[in-house]
DNA sequence: ATGAGGAATGTAACGTTATACAATCACATG
DNA sequence: CATGTGATTGTATAACGTTACATTCCTCAT
């Protein structure tokens, strides 16, 4: 979320996590929304769960594992990887969090509630990584794909680069 | 490559891995080319090199790192992960091999000579992977991208699904 | 209420993937 | 021949992820 009011982005391609924006309200809008989800799925919003969202949702980067753990371990929850990796998958499989296939890591969903192909952006100074939505069915891909009778069911779409923010800041190391 | 004689369909979206081929030209063409193309750029196509290329080109699968590294230890190469993972990295720099993210995997590169922003196909079945071109510069993503002053440096564009031999031969195991 | 069954958590050990850093080698130059 | 430079190799270790199993917590039918 860009903020806590609507800015009237949502829906666009615009993507989160390169902008300035009320970082409170972020995390508690996406706490309060995975929550509702939950309810409304049956699902237990464990305190472990909501530990990990809400690690996720400071940081509009991707956190590895252990990063994730070594907090958990802060805040007084088990140490070792499965409490972790058993939070990020529930995450993941209910579409709370993504994980980043390049840096083996996770972030939080930036559109939660939307039925998505996520797309990331990776920001290779600042490590930022921001989320817009891929429609590789209509992409060159899809179109191969139909060609050939491959059928996808998933796809991990992520570009690395430089966001606009270290661009501007450290012009010289912008190109390749 | 499908054959070692041309068959007209390079440079079109079809992809190599999923159709039958004359396998033993494929790798000795593969090596060839490879060859030819580090000669032209003053590249050491040391004997390690050549021979994970080798590996590779044997399989339209993507191998972890250490099972490339085994197949090494077994012709008499270092048996440390280094030696793989130095080798591949050459690879991979030079267009020569691609690392699929998803799987933590690698695999020859299907369009040697050609500058390229690779897509794949993997079968979650039979663990083939097929390559395309993807052109993200051209979809959402690089719409998205240009909107918000993000630069492009390299992307990683993965399908997982089910590939047509699969798809006929287990019809049942189709749908997600 | 209560106990059976399933889901979630905690803990330990292990397996896989990847990199850091030190040492060595090979070659071009003075 | 000595020496500086860059590529290559060796060794150790870090980072990422899984398996196995015991325990606790929910919930739901009795």
């Amino acid at each position: 979320m860009t903020s806590g009011s609507s800015k009237g982005l949502e829906g666009t391609a615009t993507p989160v996590g390169f902008a300035h924006h009320d970082h409170g309200t972020c995390v508690a809008d996406g706490l309060a929304a995975a929550e509702t989800r939950c309810e409304k799925k049956n699902l237990r919003f464990t305190p472990v769960r909501r530990k990990v969202l809400e690690i996720l949702l400071q940081e509009h980067r991707a956190l590895g594992a252990y990063t994730i753990l070594d907090r958990l371990r802060d805040e007084g929850f088990g140490s070792q990887p499965p409490v972790a990796y058993r939070a990020l998958d529930f995450l993941v499989a209910h579409g709370l969090a993504h994980k980043i296939e390049r840096l083996n890591a996770f972030i939080a969903c930036a559109h939660p509630g939307e039925n998505h192909a996520p797309a990331f952006m990776i920001c290779r100074l600042c490590d930022s990584v921001a989320e817009a939505h891929s429609v590789v069915a209509k992409g060159a891909l899809g179109t191969a794909a139909r060609a050939i009778g491959f059928r996808i069911e998933r796809t991990v779409v992520e570009a690395e680069g430089v966001c606009p923010n270290c661009a501007e800041k450290a012009p010289e190391k912008v190109s390749v």
